[in-house]
DNA sequence: ATGCCCCCGTCCCGGGGA
Protein backbone atom coordinates (compact mmCIF):
# COMPACT_ATOMS: atom_id res chain seq x y z
CA UNK A 1 0.00 0.00 0.00
CA UNK A 2 1.33 3.51 -0.96
CA UNK A 3 0.35 6.06 0.70
CA UNK A 4 1.50 9.95 -0.59
CA UNK A 5 1.33 13.16 0.59
CA UNK A 6 1.20 16.72 -1.76
CA UNK A 7 0.46 20.19 -0.97
CA UNK A 8 -0.77 20.85 -5.17
CA UNK A 9 -0.70 24.58 -4.78
CA UNK A 10 -4.44 24.32 -6.54
CA UNK A 11 -5.96 20.85 -7.50
CA UNK A 12 -7.67 22.65 -11.05
CA UNK A 13 -3.97 24.40 -12.53
CA UNK A 14 -2.22 20.63 -10.94
CA UNK A 15 -5.01 18.99 -12.51
CA UNK A 16 -2.91 16.58 -15.51
CA UNK A 17 0.31 16.56 -13.41
CA UNK A 18 -1.44 15.05 -10.07
CA UNK A 19 -3.35 12.47 -12.81
CA UNK A 20 -0.54 11.63 -14.79
CA UNK A 21 1.85 11.42 -10.67
CA UNK A 22 -0.85 9.40 -9.29
CA UNK A 23 -0.43 6.67 -12.57
CA UNK A 24 3.15 6.43 -13.05
CA UNK A 25 4.22 6.61 -9.48
CA UNK A 26 1.51 3.42 -8.96
CA UNK A 27 0.21 5.08 -5.59
CA UNK A 28 -2.40 4.21 -3.47
CA UNK A 29 -3.72 6.93 -1.71
CA UNK A 30 -3.20 10.50 -2.21
CA UNK A 31 -3.47 12.67 0.50
CA UNK A 32 -3.84 16.26 -0.82
CA UNK A 33 -3.63 20.03 0.48
CA UNK A 34 -4.29 23.53 -0.88
CA UNK A 35 -6.66 22.69 -3.22
CA UNK A 36 -7.85 26.28 -3.51
CA UNK A 37 -11.12 24.68 -4.97
CA UNK A 38 -14.44 25.07 -3.03
CA UNK A 39 -16.37 21.51 -2.75
CA UNK A 40 -18.54 22.69 -6.03
CA UNK A 41 -15.76 22.71 -8.45
CA UNK A 42 -13.54 20.37 -7.38
CA UNK A 43 -12.64 18.69 -10.84
CA UNK A 44 -14.66 14.96 -9.49
CA UNK A 45 -14.68 13.74 -13.08
CA UNK A 46 -10.94 13.71 -13.95
CA UNK A 47 -10.46 10.76 -10.66
CA UNK A 48 -13.36 9.34 -11.01
CA UNK A 49 -12.44 8.33 -14.96
CA UNK A 50 -9.67 7.07 -13.80
CA UNK A 51 -11.52 4.78 -11.68
CA UNK A 52 -10.31 6.35 -7.60
CA UNK A 53 -12.54 7.74 -5.00
CA UNK A 54 -12.19 11.39 -3.93
CA UNK A 55 -13.34 12.84 -0.89
CA UNK A 56 -12.94 16.93 -0.81
CA UNK A 57 -13.54 19.43 1.91
CA UNK A 58 -12.65 23.24 0.81
CA UNK A 59 -13.26 26.80 0.64
CA UNK A 60 -12.79 29.48 -1.86
CA UNK A 61 -9.52 30.70 -3.03
CA UNK A 62 -7.44 29.39 -0.16
CA UNK A 63 -6.64 26.41 1.15
CA UNK A 64 -8.60 23.03 0.84
CA UNK A 65 -7.87 19.10 1.24
CA UNK A 66 -8.81 16.31 -0.35
CA UNK A 67 -8.09 12.47 -0.51
CA UNK A 68 -8.15 10.56 -3.43
CA UNK A 69 -7.84 6.52 -3.63
CA UNK A 70 -7.83 3.10 -5.89
CA UNK A 71 -9.90 1.48 -2.93
CA UNK A 72 -13.00 3.09 -1.29
CA UNK A 73 -12.85 5.18 0.93
CA UNK A 74 -15.22 5.28 4.42
CA UNK A 75 -15.92 7.05 7.62
CA UNK A 76 -14.74 10.21 6.01
CA UNK A 77 -14.69 13.50 8.59
CA UNK A 78 -14.24 16.55 7.27
CA UNK A 79 -12.24 19.80 10.05
CA UNK A 80 -10.36 19.61 12.94
CA UNK A 81 -12.28 19.72 16.60
CA UNK A 82 -11.49 21.82 19.20
CA UNK A 83 -12.76 25.27 17.50
CA UNK A 84 -16.01 25.68 16.32
CA UNK A 85 -15.10 29.21 15.02
CA UNK A 86 -12.59 27.78 12.94
CA UNK A 87 -14.04 27.82 9.38
CA UNK A 88 -10.51 27.47 6.90
CA UNK A 89 -10.79 24.27 5.25
CA UNK A 90 -7.38 22.29 6.53
CA UNK A 91 -8.33 18.89 7.67
CA UNK A 92 -9.84 15.73 6.67
CA UNK A 93 -9.85 11.96 8.13
CA UNK A 94 -10.69 8.83 6.30
CA UNK A 95 -10.40 4.90 6.64
CA UNK A 96 -8.97 3.06 3.59
CA UNK A 97 -8.76 -0.62 3.93
CA UNK A 98 -8.47 -0.54 7.89
CA UNK A 99 -6.13 2.42 7.71
CA UNK A 100 -7.00 5.49 9.23
CA UNK A 101 -5.88 8.49 6.93
CA UNK A 102 -5.61 12.34 7.58
CA UNK A 103 -4.79 15.49 4.88
CA UNK A 104 -3.24 18.40 6.97
CA UNK A 105 -2.80 21.57 5.92
CA UNK A 106 -0.98 23.31 8.79
CA UNK A 107 -1.29 27.24 8.74
CA UNK A 108 1.84 28.77 7.83
CA UNK A 109 1.68 31.24 10.92
CA UNK A 110 3.75 34.25 9.82
CA UNK A 111 4.26 36.77 10.44
CA UNK A 112 5.47 35.37 14.41
CA UNK A 113 3.75 37.91 16.49
CA UNK A 114 0.31 38.05 16.20
CA UNK A 115 -3.08 36.10 15.63
CA UNK A 116 -1.81 34.19 12.33
CA UNK A 117 1.22 32.61 14.78
CA UNK A 118 -1.27 32.12 17.74
CA UNK A 119 -3.89 30.28 15.12
CA UNK A 120 -0.59 28.02 14.29
CA UNK A 121 0.26 26.81 17.60
CA UNK A 122 -3.77 26.33 18.93
CA UNK A 123 -4.38 24.86 15.91
CA UNK A 124 -1.32 22.28 16.60
CA UNK A 125 -3.06 21.72 20.01
CA UNK A 126 -6.06 20.60 18.44
CA UNK A 127 -4.31 18.38 16.44
CA UNK A 128 -2.00 16.91 19.14
CA UNK A 129 -5.81 16.36 21.13
CA UNK A 130 -6.98 14.69 18.13
CA UNK A 131 -3.66 12.26 17.55
CA UNK A 132 -3.86 11.16 21.03
CA UNK A 133 -7.38 9.77 20.22
CA UNK A 134 -6.23 8.05 17.29
CA UNK A 135 -3.17 6.40 19.31
CA UNK A 136 -5.37 4.90 21.82
CA UNK A 137 -7.43 3.12 18.47
CA UNK A 138 -4.37 1.12 18.07
CA UNK A 139 -4.80 1.01 14.51
CA UNK A 140 -2.34 1.94 11.68
CA UNK A 141 -2.77 5.74 11.28
CA UNK A 142 -1.17 7.68 8.81
CA UNK A 143 -0.94 11.52 9.35
CA UNK A 144 0.17 12.99 5.53
CA UNK A 145 0.37 16.73 5.12
CA UNK A 146 1.90 20.18 5.11
CA UNK A 147 2.78 20.71 8.38
CA UNK A 148 4.54 24.34 7.47
CA UNK A 149 7.55 23.07 9.80
CA UNK A 150 11.16 23.11 9.27
CA UNK A 151 12.09 20.05 12.24
CA UNK A 152 15.64 20.26 12.47
CA UNK A 153 18.87 22.19 10.39
CA UNK A 154 19.30 19.48 8.11
CA UNK A 155 15.82 20.07 6.97
CA UNK A 156 16.85 23.58 5.81
CA UNK A 157 19.33 24.78 3.14
CA UNK A 158 19.79 27.57 5.03
CA UNK A 159 19.10 27.59 8.92
CA UNK A 160 20.27 30.87 9.94
CA UNK A 161 18.32 32.82 7.13
CA UNK A 162 15.68 30.96 8.38
CA UNK A 163 16.00 31.49 11.45
CA UNK A 164 12.62 33.52 13.42
CA UNK A 165 10.31 32.53 10.78
CA UNK A 166 6.82 30.60 11.93
CA UNK A 167 8.42 27.75 10.41
CA UNK A 168 11.53 27.17 12.35
CA UNK A 169 10.22 29.26 15.66
CA UNK A 170 10.68 26.70 18.50
CA UNK A 171 7.36 26.68 19.35
CA UNK A 172 6.43 25.28 16.11
CA UNK A 173 9.32 22.59 16.48
CA UNK A 174 8.31 21.64 19.88
CA UNK A 175 4.10 21.08 18.82
CA UNK A 176 6.00 19.25 15.93
CA UNK A 177 8.03 17.15 17.62
CA UNK A 178 5.14 16.54 20.63
CA UNK A 179 3.24 14.33 18.73
CA UNK A 180 6.52 12.32 18.11
CA UNK A 181 6.77 12.11 21.76
CA UNK A 182 3.28 11.11 22.26
CA UNK A 183 3.75 8.08 19.95
CA UNK A 184 3.67 8.97 16.10
CA UNK A 185 6.86 8.50 14.12
CA UNK A 186 8.56 10.75 11.77
CA UNK A 187 8.35 8.05 8.92
CA UNK A 188 11.01 9.43 6.43
CA UNK A 189 13.45 9.81 9.17
CA UNK A 190 13.06 6.45 9.95
CA UNK A 191 14.27 5.16 6.81
CA UNK A 192 16.28 8.19 6.67
CA UNK A 193 18.01 9.06 9.53
CA UNK A 194 19.98 12.15 8.31
CA UNK A 195 20.03 12.38 4.60
CA UNK A 196 19.41 15.71 3.38
CA UNK A 197 15.92 15.62 1.71
CA UNK A 198 14.01 18.29 0.86
CA UNK A 199 10.16 18.74 -0.54
CA UNK A 200 9.49 22.10 -0.91
CA UNK A 201 11.40 24.62 -3.08
CA UNK A 202 10.06 28.38 -3.39
CA UNK A 203 9.27 29.72 -7.03
CA UNK A 204 11.67 32.80 -6.41
CA UNK A 205 15.03 33.73 -6.99
CA UNK A 206 16.06 29.82 -8.47
CA UNK A 207 15.77 28.00 -5.52
CA UNK A 208 14.86 24.99 -7.37
CA UNK A 209 17.71 25.25 -9.24
CA UNK A 210 19.95 25.93 -6.54
CA UNK A 211 18.11 23.29 -4.68
CA UNK A 212 17.45 25.78 -1.92
CA UNK A 213 14.55 23.57 -0.12
CA UNK A 214 13.12 22.76 3.04
CA UNK A 215 11.22 19.60 4.37
CA UNK A 216 8.15 20.77 5.61
CA UNK A 217 5.59 17.89 4.45
CA UNK A 218 5.88 15.19 6.54
CA UNK A 219 4.04 11.43 7.09
CA UNK A 220 4.09 10.59 10.72
CA UNK A 221 2.54 7.21 11.42
CA UNK A 222 1.30 5.25 14.55
CA UNK A 223 3.11 2.58 15.73
CA UNK A 224 0.67 0.55 14.15
CA UNK A 225 1.43 1.83 11.11
CA UNK A 226 4.99 1.40 11.68
CA UNK A 227 5.01 -2.03 11.96
CA UNK A 228 4.12 -2.52 7.89
CA UNK A 229 6.44 0.19 7.21
CA UNK A 230 8.64 -1.15 4.42
CA UNK A 231 10.14 2.51 2.53
CA UNK A 232 9.37 5.88 2.32
CA UNK A 233 10.40 8.79 0.38
CA UNK A 234 10.07 11.92 -1.65
CA UNK A 235 9.79 12.49 -5.29
CA UNK A 236 11.65 14.84 -6.86
CA UNK A 237 10.05 14.38 -10.37
CA UNK A 238 7.28 16.69 -9.87
CA UNK A 239 8.59 19.39 -8.84
CA UNK A 240 11.08 19.73 -12.24
CA UNK A 241 8.02 20.02 -14.37
CA UNK A 242 6.19 22.27 -16.13
CA UNK A 243 4.38 24.91 -14.62
CA UNK A 244 4.88 22.74 -11.40
CA UNK A 245 3.58 22.98 -7.53
CA UNK A 246 6.47 24.36 -5.17
CA UNK A 247 5.74 21.43 -3.29
CA UNK A 248 6.95 17.47 -4.20
CA UNK A 249 4.75 14.52 -2.99
CA UNK A 250 6.05 12.03 -0.19
CA UNK A 251 5.25 8.47 0.14
CA UNK A 252 5.32 6.00 1.80
CA UNK A 253 4.94 1.80 1.82
CA UNK A 254 3.52 -0.06 4.10
CA UNK A 255 2.70 -3.74 4.06
CA UNK A 256 -0.45 -5.00 3.68
CA UNK A 257 -1.61 -8.51 4.92
C1' DA B 1 16.12 44.87 4.00
C1' DT B 2 13.13 43.59 0.19
C1' DG B 3 11.53 41.23 -3.74
C1' DC B 4 11.95 37.71 -6.95
C1' DC B 5 6.94 33.77 -8.41
C1' DC B 6 2.42 31.73 -8.55
C1' DC B 7 -2.65 31.04 -7.59
C1' DC B 8 -7.28 32.83 -6.77
C1' DG B 9 -11.29 35.84 -7.85
C1' DT B 10 -18.13 39.21 -9.11
C1' DC B 11 -10.59 39.82 -11.62
C1' DC B 12 -5.72 43.44 -14.35
C1' DC B 13 -4.82 44.30 -8.31
C1' DG B 14 -4.45 42.64 -3.74
C1' DG B 15 -4.33 38.80 -0.44
C1' DG B 16 -1.96 34.67 0.69
C1' DG B 17 1.59 31.60 0.37
C1' DA B 18 6.52 29.93 3.00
Amino acid sequence: MRIASWNVNSIKARLEIVTDWVVADNCDILLIQETKSQDMNFPVSAFINLGWHVVFHGQKSYNGVAIISRFPIEDVTAGLAGDDEDDQARYMEATICGIRVATIYLPNGNPTQGKKFDYKIAWFKRLEVRARELLKAEIPVVLGGDFNVIPSDIDCYDPDGWSGDALTHPESISAFRKLVYIGFCDALREIHPSEVIYTYWDYQAGAWQRDNGVRIDHLLISPEAQDKLVNVGVDKGPRGLEKPSDHTPIWCELVVN
